[in-house]
DNA sequence: GCTTAGGATTGG
């Protein structure tokens, strides 16, 4: 039986030393800026506008300076396809010339033989005569200005192979001319008799138009796109679409690379694509499902009560990015190529439609980290270091900065076998995938090199079964590129400003900050086995009962909330910084959530409250006040139960009379007069004293009453019951705190809220009126993150983490639960 | 020498 792949791997070889040499011109030319013909052209014949301006077939008969004097001559015989074509030209007498071809939407093309002027021909070896193939206006205008016997100079061509040469016995290689660069110089052949032509180097001559020259001004070529359902068997036309599958280039059976490819577009008709060339900078640079794609002269051909697009003589093909917003830029080997506003329109038009619509399928591209044993899936990488295993399989060392959740398989190589560097990743093995690749991906892997950006398509993810340990269950994974192209399983080298890189770049910049951190090496390097193995070198400790995974943070960024997650991470920051600001009050009927008032405000209230006395109850005693003049009532209800519970309403004191007095005491509630009546002070005060504690009531939620001397009182003495028999609504003490944790894998903040008293083992009542429980508290988080510390220096923590999505503004939170601190005395 | 591929995995 045949594979794909044992086909491929008897295919001949691309060779190397040519396309480097094909990609170091088309460099050349781009960098050079010297467009060859139209602008050259059209400086010179400025005062000539109106007879040849814009016409890329300039007829010549008189000596001007016409034909850009820097073109190189190339003698036809010495040409290659591996021949510098900027800045050159090759002159020859048009021996034939074919019938002008009228493809779909006024692209047109001509095939013309032309043979290598007299000069040279005799001295020459080789094949003289070479067919040119002309496209788009060109052609047209070439069929109307030109005729068998005239000299010509043909600048800004292409070389391609010729299919035909074993058959007609011309060239190897032929010429393609096509958009703006392209330029034909005709020296029309003299009617009676011939005379020598002009030589060239400057060569001088002037325009005239004869009786045959096309008209002045030729419309600049123009495209026209035929939407997809409109698409007939037989027709050349040109097409745009959405990429929504793709493969790389492979070898074919045949002397070619083929790309296989579908499209869609608004009208909805997919359209499968195949490209064929010998060359793989012909062949579209698609990145991604979603990429937009531009095809020139592609024949539509019937196949399987369907049809297919398949790439013509002349064809050309520009790649997009398909996301909204992203430059507009066309992905091409190519310098030549038409691109206009209308284009831009045409790629944005598509790209909102492709935005819009499910039919096309998502990437299947991960970061390490969300990888999961079994799967395949793409993987956007930086290439680190490779080794040829055998003549089959070639080993890639990759990482993407992030940590992937299963323990990584790492395969030893000898330094001295080994392509590039591991010594940037600082020995974090689990950071680095091992990628094994198969077969006809050799080739493509074997001109990889070290520090280049990759995506590797339908990437395998396999645990690997001989792992030592199989006690534990979790084998370490390795990843397979099988041969084949199925599911267009491949490797495309992106470039290195591509915009899918930017979040692997920000992730590598991050790791690398601090390359010699001993710690991380250390965690990085012995991935924790076990719960046990885990608290041993924790400041924290996990008191759920779930026995899941330790996962990266990354990991719990990718996954959808909600959800709970156990991770082991380093305390990079923290928000209040001051134990006392991340003290607040919480009512948990209405659930808003409040600073707790400052000092000088409550006393502020407490002075509004000095007004006249409300009178005395039966049980009411006066003390003298700070306040000049003024004395504190102090009133006890009158059936109110005596003893240490005793209920205690206090008005006319200041703040700090308050405190002094309820030192000690269990109840006392701050009062004050309203029309004659005792109420409590406004609700930013505290509305009871016990002690050194301070409650305060929602304002929101409290219907504070007037308060009755004759009342029943309260018959229980706790926080509620008094609260209630008050109309107050209490507020509880919470401590709100946001962590901002980090593992090698990203950083994430968490919250401290629900159950941070859990985590404090501190209540936080308690640590509002106790500084020393504040000065533990703080202390415990000067343990977690010590101030001024550096990295190596803050202490792992074992976290549970739940996500949520939060009701009012949908976004993504994350809170830590059933975890408790050893404390600042803890010595670890 | 006018071909080739025409999507569709599971493995080393």
């Amino acid at each position: 039986m045949t594979e794909p792949w044992q086909v491929a791997k008897r295919k001949r070889v691309f060779e190397p030393s040519g396309s480097c040499f094909r990609r170091a011109a088309t460099r050349e030319s781009r960098a050079s800026g010297n467009i060859l013909g139209a602008r050259c052209y059209r400086t010179t014949a400025a005062p000539l506008s109106g007879v040849t301006a814009v016409m890329p077939v300039h007829v010549v008969t008189d000596p001007t300076t016409l034909v850009p004097p820097h073109l190189q001559r190339l003698p036809i015989p010495d040409l290659t396809r591996s021949s510098t074509t900027t800045d050159t030209c090759v002159k020859g007498q048009v021996v034939q010339k074919c019938s002008l071809v009228a493809l779909e939407d006024d692209d047109y093309l001509l095939r013309t033989v032309i043979q290598e002027h007299e000069d040279h021909q005799t001295l020459l070896p080789g094949p003289k005569s070479i067919i040119a193939i002309l496209f788009g206006p060109l052609a047209k205008d070439f069929s109307q200005a030109v005729n068998q016997g005239d000299l010509l100079v043909l600048a800004g061509f292409t070389v391609s192979r010729s299919p035909t040469a074993k058959k007609d016995g011309l060239h190897p290689c032929n010429l393609q001319l096509d958009g703006g660069e392209a330029h034909v110089y005709v020296y029309p052949a003299p009617a009676p008799a011939p005379a020598p032509a002009p030589a060239l180097g400057p060569i001088t001559s002037t325009i005239s138009a004869r009786p045959t020259a096309p008209k002045a001004k030729t419309p600049k070529p123009k495209y026209t796109y035929v939407a997809l359902k409109d698409l007939k068997a037989g027709m050349v036309v040109n097409v745009y679409g959405v990429v929504t599958f793709f493969k790389q280039p492979f070898q074919t059976k045949g002397t070619d690379y083929c790309s296989t490819l579908k499209i869609t577009d608004q009208s909805n008709v997919k359209l499968g694509c195949t490209v064929f060339s010998d060359k793989l900078e012909d062949h579209p640079q698609i990145y991604k499902i979603g990429d937009i794609i531009r095809f020139h002269r592609v024949k539509i051909k019937p196949f399987n009560d369907s049809i297919n697009a398949l790439t013509t003589l002349g064809f050309s093909i520009l790649t997009f990015d398909g996301a909204m917003g992203s430059p507009i830029v066309p992905r091409t080997s190519s310098s030549k190529f038409h691109f206009t506003d209308e284009d831009k329109r045409t790629v944005e038009r598509l790209r909102a439609w492709a935005t819009s619509q499910s039919a096309i399928p998502p990437a299947p591209a991960v970061p390490l980290s969300s990888v999961r044993p079994k799967t395949f899936f793409d993987l956007t990488c930086q290439l680190l270091a490779k080794s040829v295993m055998d003549s089959t399989c070639t080993l890639l060392k990759v990482w993407d900065g992030t940590m992937c959740a299963n323990p990584l398989l790492n395969l030893f190589v000898q330094p001295e076998a080994l392509e590039g560097s591991m010594a940037i990743t600082g020995g974090r093995d689990n950071l680095v995938a091992n990628v094994l690749v198969y077969d006809n991906h050799v080739e493509v892997a074997q001109g990889l090199k070290p520090g280049s950006y990759l995506r590797i398509y339908n990437l395998h993810a396999l645990t690997q079964s001989t792992d030592p340990p199989p006690g534990d269950g979790a084998g370490h994974l390795a990843f397979h590129l099988h041969g084949g192209t199925a599911y267009g399983r491949g490797i495309r080298v992106l470039p290195d400003d591509s915009p899918d890189l930017q979040e692997l770049k920000r992730s590598l910049d991050s790791l690398q900050r601090d390359p010699n951190d001993s710690s991380l090496v250390e965690v990085w390097c012995t991935p924790p086995q076990s719960p046990e193995a885990e608290t041993e070198h924790s400041v924290t400790e996990r008191t759920c009962d779930h026995a899941l995974r330790c996962v990266t943070l990354a990991y719990v960024k990718e996954a959808t909330p909600p959800g709970v997650f156990h991770v082991r991470a380093q305390l990079r920051s923290y928000q209040p910084e001051r134990i006392h600001q991340a003290l607040k009050l919480h009512c948990p009927k209405c659930r808003e959530l409040q600073e707790v008032p400052d000092e000088v405000a409550i006393a502020s209230l407490f002075q509004q409250g000095m007004g006249h006395c409300s009178g005395a109850w039966a049980h009411t005693g006066y003390l003298d006040s700070d306040v000049p003049g003024r004395g504190i009532s102090v009133h006890l209800p009158n059936s109110a139960v005596r003893g240490e519970d005793q209920l205690v309403f206090v008005e006319g004191a200041t703040l700090g009379e308050m405190y002094l007095m309820s030192r000690g005491q269990r109840n006392m509630v701050p009062v004050r007069s309203s029309d004659g009546r005792m109420t409590l002070l406004d609700l930013s005060a505290p509305f009871l004293f016990q002690d050194l504690k301070q409650h305060y009531g929602c304002k929101r939620c409290s219907q504070v009453k007037y308060v009755d001397p004759d009342a029943e009182g309260t018959r229980q003495m706790d926080v509620s019951g008094i609260a209630e028999a008050l109309g107050v609504s209490p507020l509880q003490y919470v401590f709100l705190m946001k962590l901002e944790l980090e593992d090698g894998s990203g950083s994430l903040d968490a919250l401290l809220w629900n159950d941070a008293e859990g985590f404090f083992r501190a209540p936080a009542s308690d640590a509002a009126a106790n500084q020393e429980l504040q000065d533990w508290v703080q202390q415990t988080m000067d343990k977690l993150c010590p101030p001024g510390g550096s990295l190596e220096e803050r202490p792992w923590l074992d976290l549970c983490l739940r996500s949520y999505t939060t009701e009012e503004t949908e976004t993504v939170c994350y809170q830590i639960f059933d975890t408790v601190t050893r404390g600042p005395t803890s010595d670890v």
